[in-house]
RNA sequence: GGUCCCUUCGUCUAAUGGUUAGGACUCAGCCCUUUCACGGCUGCAAUAGGGGUUCGAAUCCCCUAGGGAUCACCA
């Protein structure tokens, strides 16, 4: 088979996580299946759509390296053909003129509801309309009245469903613009869909839509309703459970390459592995694998993901990020400092943002030790800094010369690293906590080294 | 409320009738160590509850409880 799969985001926001993990699924499925993967803007609702929204898409679906190469689709661009359709299903008798208005509407919906049956239009059985031909109408599709209807979803298994609980859903507006529930199909079928992945919030639909599909005789998709993601209290993700935006987690110093093994062992693994990156999934990814269960959003798993992924990134590409992101400029010397540096300061992060806290000491010129709490010590070990400052300006600069330095000052003056050890570090960094002190004076240099050393606190 | 779906350590999951129920994250402890990390090792921790079927059930069936999705001229 050859398959043909697609991403349809509303463009009425963001491109949030759950959808963007429903990308993945779909690419993913394309790629393994040698298939085509396909993305359409489902901009049916022009008064919720923007042009922004778009661009927040394309930005979040290009970040995850999951865009399609086909061309894009705008659904609103194929309103005359959901139109026909439309009307087509209204001169085979598949579906009916509704003119009820909207208090009309509400009545019969809450009159549904207490009954515990589904909107049916009085319209549905009336033979003429008559004197209502100039009236506002809305297309109601005729849903069988009886017998069952049974999807047989990759991920939910087969389901069957009543057909009396389907309601008549409205497929042309009143003012003459088609719906999602009949855009959707339509489009899906003349872009012969062949597997229809999407949220499992659209499960209750598809035994809508496929009595479109069935009553125009069009080839019934495969379908597969992944689980929504959900946020630590269990229900579903929204913005009180933190970032739901993609990009938020590209701004807060995620690498793509972790949001996208992140959100596909949501729901989705092979045996034991772990870490699934694109290459390798598109090996293994297999639909029936996918849980039928939502996963809860895991910020904890998501920074031990990025931690190992920016541990295993070459330094020049975490490099480009940190720049990029902070909008730094260094001078060759700095940037050569950082980059030798990187490699220890980044296994003390979690998001590569955090390496802002090292900004100030790695880069300031005059740097000094401002925290108050340390001045005392400082002060104590004035003599003690200068000292061993004269020391490393005559000392060769290499790294064994520097900790052959240290260690000559320590024995002539019966001390241990340990004694040393945390004054320096405060002098030089202005924390009690960094990487290895030699190779921070080796890659600070002899200049700035002995500037700080020498400070008068 | 109707309909549909779900339920294995706190979290993500493995185990498709036979395992001491495995791994990963988190947490705790230890080792390494000039600090903080990295790394390594060890530990805590689960089959929602109740009935069946079976020699044997996390796994199959039923009931209960809990959770979720959906019920628009939104998508």
């Amino acid at each position: 088979m050859n398959v043909i799969t697609r991403f349809a985001p509303s463009p009425t926001g963001y491109l949030h996580i759950g959808g963007a993990r429903t990308a993945i699924f779909n690419y993913l499925f394309a790629k393994k299946h040698s298939g085509k993967y396909l993305v359409r803007i489902e901009d049916t609702d022009k008064k919720r759509s923007s042009e922004k929204a778009i661009k927040a898409i394309h930005k979040g679906l290009n970040w995850l390296k999951v865009n399609s190469e086909y061309k894009i689709i705008y659904q609103s661009q194929n309103f005359n053909s959901h139109i026909k359709v439309a009307y087509e299903l209204l001169e085979k008798g598949f579906a009916y003129k509704c003119f009820l208005n909207s208090d009309e509407l509400e009545k019969l919906r809450i009159k549904s509801r207490e009954n515990g049956i589904p909107i049916k239009s009085p319209w549905r059985n009336k033979k003429e309309q008559g004197k209502n031909q100039n009236k506002e109408f809305v297309i109601r599709l005729k849903m069988p009245s009886n017998g069952t209807t049974t999807i047989d979803d990759i991920v939910q298994g087969k389901v069957t469903v009543k057909n009396e609980i389907l309601d008549d859903m409205v497929i042309l507006r009143s003012d003459n613009t088609p719906t999602y529930m009949l855009s959707s199909v339509v489009d899906d079928n003349n872009m012969k869909i062949t597997h229809i992945i999407r949220g499992d919030d659209h499960f209750n639909n598809a035994f809508r839509q496929i009595q479109i599909i069935k009553y125009l005789d069009w080839n019934i998709p495969y379908y597969a309703h992944i689980p929504l993601i959900h946020g630590t209290d269990g229900t579903k993700l929204s913005k009180r459970h933190g970032a739901t935006s993609l990009f938020d987690y590209h701004n807060l110093g995620y690498t793509s390459e972790a949001m996208f093994s992140y959100l596909l062992q949501l729901g989705w693994s092979t045996k034991n592995d772990q870490d699934y990156f694109m290459d390798r999934a598109t090996k293994l990814f297999a639909l029936e694998k996918v849980n039928k269960s939502p996963a809860k959003f895991d910020l904890k798993k998501l920074n031990h993901i990025n931690a190992k992924i920016l541990n295993n990134m070459n330094v020049n590409d975490v490099y480009k990020l940190v720049i990029d992101k902070f909008k730094l400029s260094l001078s060759n010397e700095e940037q050569k400092r950082f980059k030798s540096l990187l490699p220890e300061l980044v296994k003390r992060v979690q998001v590569y943002t955090d390496l802002e806290d090292e900004f100030d000491w790695l880069f300031q010129k005059n740097f000094f030790c401002k925290d108050k709490n340390f001045q005392s010590q400082l002060q104590k070990h004035n003599l003690m800094l200068k000292e061993i400052g004269s020391r490393l300006q005559k000392c060769e600069w290499t790294i064994e010369s520097i900790k052959n330095c240290l260690n000559q000052y320590i024995l002539q003056n019966s001390l241990t690293f340990k004694v040393i050890g945390p004054i320096l570090r405060m002098a030089l960094t202005g924390k009690t906590n960094s990487p290895d002190l030699v190779s921070i004076i080796y890659e600070l240099g002899c200049t700035i080294t002995a500037n700080r050393l020498n400070y008068e606190y």
